[in-house]
DNA sequence: CCAGACGTTGTT
DNA sequence: GTCTGG
DNA sequence: CCAGACGTTGTT
DNA sequence: GTCTGG
């Protein structure tokens, strides 16, 4: 699955990334190496053109009574997604990509768990494709944006760390996947699970992660062999 | 018809 | 909002 | 995902 | 154990 990601470049750099010339939807952006459910983060949409919000992570569905009601819905399964009441009206219409440097995953050994750091070996950004939707707080002047995070079935290399992970797109399949006036909704559970071009490396990392007050480049440093 | 749920993960 | 259960 | 709290009353 | 907060 995918409950805790890193995203500590720099604003330039991930503008420059991903090819636009100004900071838009990045005014409030912080690097941050353990970005955690309920922390609001940049992430790509397509609304005419391509562009970046900052959402909260954990979808709020437009319905819900209360904000707490989406705390938990930070991941989606890519199986179920188009029958899910929470997801279903989003496929097709509100697709986004998160963006990060990597994700956390923590492998069980027994009774205790080790922290893994997963990120493409080019070391540019990863992408992880999500859905988003706008909740309209009581006291709210402002409609709440929030999103998830697609999961799938681990590729065979990472089976081992984890029986899930998140849908990764590379820049190719991440715009395909935006760009919703064109896609297929009966195409999408094919579409996020298919074998991706983005070549990923996994190795272990310090339980620093583990809290959510840690937020440095230790985490996301090696503490023992890198995989590919 | 109205009421109530609506999610994923991991653990046992 | 929309579906399921009663 | 993990960490941390988990309660009420009255008093300052 | 289970929920909330980050």
């Amino acid at each position: 699955m995918c409950g805790r990601f890193s995203l500590g470049k720099d604003v330039d750099e991930i503008i420059d990334e991903l090819g636009f010339d100004d900071t838009a939807g990045m005014e409030d952006y912080l690097p941050n190496f353990n970005v955690a459910p309920t922390v609001v983060t940049p992430v790509l949409v397509h609304e005419k053109r391509q562009r970046v919000l900052s959402m909260r992570w954990g979808l709020i569905p437009s319905w819900a009574r209360d904000s707490k009601a989406g705390a938990r819905l930070i991941n989606a399964r890519c199986e179920t997604l188009t029958g899910k009441p929470s997801f279903r009206s989003l496929v097709g219409r509100r697709h986004c990509v998160a963006i990060a440097e990597g994700y956390y995953e923590w492998k069980r050994y027994g009774r205790s768990k080790t922290p893994y750091f997963i990120r493409p070996s080019s070391r540019r950004l990863l992408f992880m494709a999500g859905l988003w939707d706008l909740w309209d707080g009581p006291d709210q002047e402002r409609p709440v944006q929030s999103f998830t995070i697609i999961t799938r079935p681990p590729l065979d290399e990472f089976a081992a760390i984890h029986d899930r992970m998140p849908a990764v797109l590379s820049p190719e399949r991440a715009a395909r996947w935006l760009d919703t006036a064109s896609f297929s909704r009966d195409d999408c559970t094919r579409f996020l699970q298919a074998e991706d071009t983005m070549a990923l490396e996994a190795y272990p990392v310090s339980t620093l992660v583990n809290s959510v007050r840690n937020n440095s480049p230790a985490c996301t440093e090696p503490v023992g062999p890198v995989r590919n």
